[in-house]
RNA sequence: CGCGGGGUGGAGCAGUCCGGUAGCUCGUUGGGCUCAUAACCCAAAGGCCGAGGGUUCGAAUCCCUCCCCCGCAACCA
């Protein structure tokens, strides 16, 4: 049965390069893309970088370039870091490409006929000196309730939901200059009007991870305001109404339906039917950091409902806590992070993938250390697993002539290995990634236990027929684990693949006896453990 | 009473929703092996699962109270 998989990564803001948080919260979206692949099911695996949006125009204004070519420069960069780690998008585009442009319009065009959306005028905060319209948050000032520091969107210190005309002595919070108010139109998007869909939807799906239920409920009795789908920008999508011409379409209105254009991209160049992507044997999956759960459980649906009925809303909601880095918060301003930029050279993809997911903040938040990375990588991906493929193919290529041993099937393997499929295949279904690894990994140790039990490097020289028959068994393990492996660490499971000719199926795999393989290679270098030190330090001293 | 996350052997984590002998990796100690990248295998030590109370035949897990840690201006997943 082939189903429809829309797997949507969050789209990189464009303003700012990648730093190892991004890369935690993104990663398990290629891992369930590279599975369902694997499969044989249909996969839209989309995402793209967000270009639009103050910060950009405000980055660019710093730097005296446009905007087009900050976000440009990000999104080359983004694509680099992406490939080199092995992100198997089937389409990473843009917000700023014609084809994200034309496809949002259209989607607007036939939003704003619907009912739940409507015209208000309404004060629009504006910095005479940076010359700007400024967004909510980008207002500060006195919070008319309790009196301390607040953003035009909310008070943290009392929680009360602000609007920035509230607000006593507003400030821009660019320059810091007397923010003026200028009476200005905007189209509205009733999101109110959809509490009930929207609460039948999040307890329709009480699978998410807890915190995407925590954060939905949260927004939906305290925040479910009606939004702003227009603001005063430059920088951004042309509304698609008269009266609207020197407006911008507001950018939470138009990246979240990225998804729908990049996967309409894909479907038109694969020439197939993109409504069924939307049908019934469809699955969708929506893999971010928990800060933007409500765009994807709120607002993303919100846009649907309006547009029409063609839409499906999301099935699952991928959501990850956050990394710390070596004990503390990942800050971009005081510089204390791992930019993805610098580790993907330096770094075996595979290690830096392998280390994500096993500690990756699925749950609860993490914690990167480099001493857990170099622990990782030299204890379990090069001494566990390895160093079983190589104990394994090279005894073949040494001892067998370098062709594959004819042997019998352990019956107990053969059954652990159809099982694993299973139970592996279920637990990235639902996004319980490092439950996934951890348990393939027990299968790389029983191999390395049945290596050394059986001791083939003894009955070489007393028993022939035992030898073979642990060597082929081992041979058998390993290509199963290669295919089990390859959402998680790509890399080196095309490289085994190769050397064993194996297809890239999820399903139980054979060598036949007599094939012959290349003089291994080693997979994975040792790490010195003064890198740890060397990182620690380079860490220090640019923060 | 601001919000949220967390406190599990030396370190990093799983288990907590759906109570039932406390689990994994690393580290430590002792042993084995020598095919393999000083890799691998076996064994042991090490925990009153933050504290107190409650429910229960039984609680890391459910309920109540308390303590402590982290994040919550802006950049920022």
């Amino acid at each position: 049965m082939n189903m429809n998989i829309l797997i949507g990564s969050a789209w990189p803001y464009a303003n700012g390069s990648l730093h190892i948080g991004h890369l935690a919260g993104l990663l398990p979206a290629d891992v369930i893309a590279r599975y369902y692949r694997a499969k044989r099911d249909k996969v839209y695996f989309v995402s793209g970088s967000d270009c639009h949006g103050t910060p950009v125009a405000i980055r660019a204004k710093q730097e005296n370039k446009s905007p087009q070519e900050i976000s440009d420069h990000y999104h080359a960069e983004f694509c680099e870091c992406f490939n080199k780690l092995g992100f198997s998008y089937d389409r990473y585009g843009k917000t700023s490409s014609d084809e994200h442009i034309s496809f949002v319009q259209e989607f607007h065009r036939a939003m704003y006929a619907c009912k739940y959306i409507y015209e208000k005028e309404t004060p629009q905060p504006f910095c005479e000196k940076c010359n700007t319209a400024l967004t909510d948050r980008f207002v500060v000032g006195k919070c008319p309730e309790c009196g301390e520091k607040a953003r035009g969107d909310q008070c943290d210190v009392c929680g009360v939901v602000l609007d920035p005309e509230n607000l006593l002595e507003p400030l821009c919070s660019v320059c810091r200059s007397a923010v003026t108010f200028k009476s200005t139109k905007h189209l509205f998007i009733a999101i109110s009007k959809f509490a009930n869909e929207l609460t039948t939807f999040v307890n329709a799906h009480l699978h998410w991870r807890k915190n995407a239920i925590a954060f939905s409920r949260r927004y939906i009795n305290e925040g479910l305001r009606d939004r702003a789908v227009t603001r005063d920008l430059d920088w951004g999508i042309d509304v698609p109404k008269d009266g609207y011409e020197d407006k911008k379409i507001y950018i939470w209105a138009e990246n979240v339906l990225g998804y729908l254009s990049m996967s309409k991209t894909v479907a038109a160049r694969r020439g197939e039917k993109y409504d069924e992507l939307w049908g019934a044997d469809s699955r969708h999956y929506y893999v971010h950091g928990k800060d933007n759960i409500p765009f994807h459980t709120i607002i993303l649906p919100s846009l649907m409902l309006a547009n029409g009925d063609k839409w499906k809303l999301p099935d699952d909601i991928i959501s990850s806590e956050y990394l710390t880095l070596e004990g503390r918060k990942i800050s971009t301003s005081q510089n204390w992070a791992i930019w993805v930029k610098d580790i993907v050279d330096r770094y075996h993809p595979d290690s830096i993938r392998y280390f994500m997911i096993a500690n990756g903040p699925e749950k609860r938040d993490t914690d990167f250390s480099w001493r857990e990375f170099v622990n990782s990588h030299n204890g379990e991906l090069l001494g566990s697993y390895g160093n079983f493929v190589n104990r394994t193919l090279a005894f073949v290529y040494k001892y067998f002539d370098a062709s594959v041993p004819n042997g019998k099937q352990d019956s107990e393997i053969s059954e652990k290995i159809s099982a694993l499929f299973q139970t592996v295949g279920g637990m990235i279904e639902v996004g319980n990634l490092k439950e996934a690894l951890d348990t393939i990994f027990e299968f790389v140790r029983f191999g390395n236990k049945y290596f050394d039990t059986e001791r083939p490097w003894q009955t070489r020289n007393t028993d022939v027929v035992k030898c073979a028959d642990t060597i082929f068994n081992c041979v058998q393990i390993i290509a199963n684990l290669v295919v089990l492996l390859e959402p998680f660490i790509p890399f080196s499971s095309s490289k085994i693949k190769n050397w064993l000719t194996i297809e890239n199926s999820w399903s139980v795999k054979s060598v036949s006896a007599g094939s012959v393989i290349p003089e291994p290679e080693i997979l994975f270098e040792r790490l010195d453990k003064k890198v740890v030190d060397e990182e620690l330090e380079r860490l220090q001293k640019h923060s």
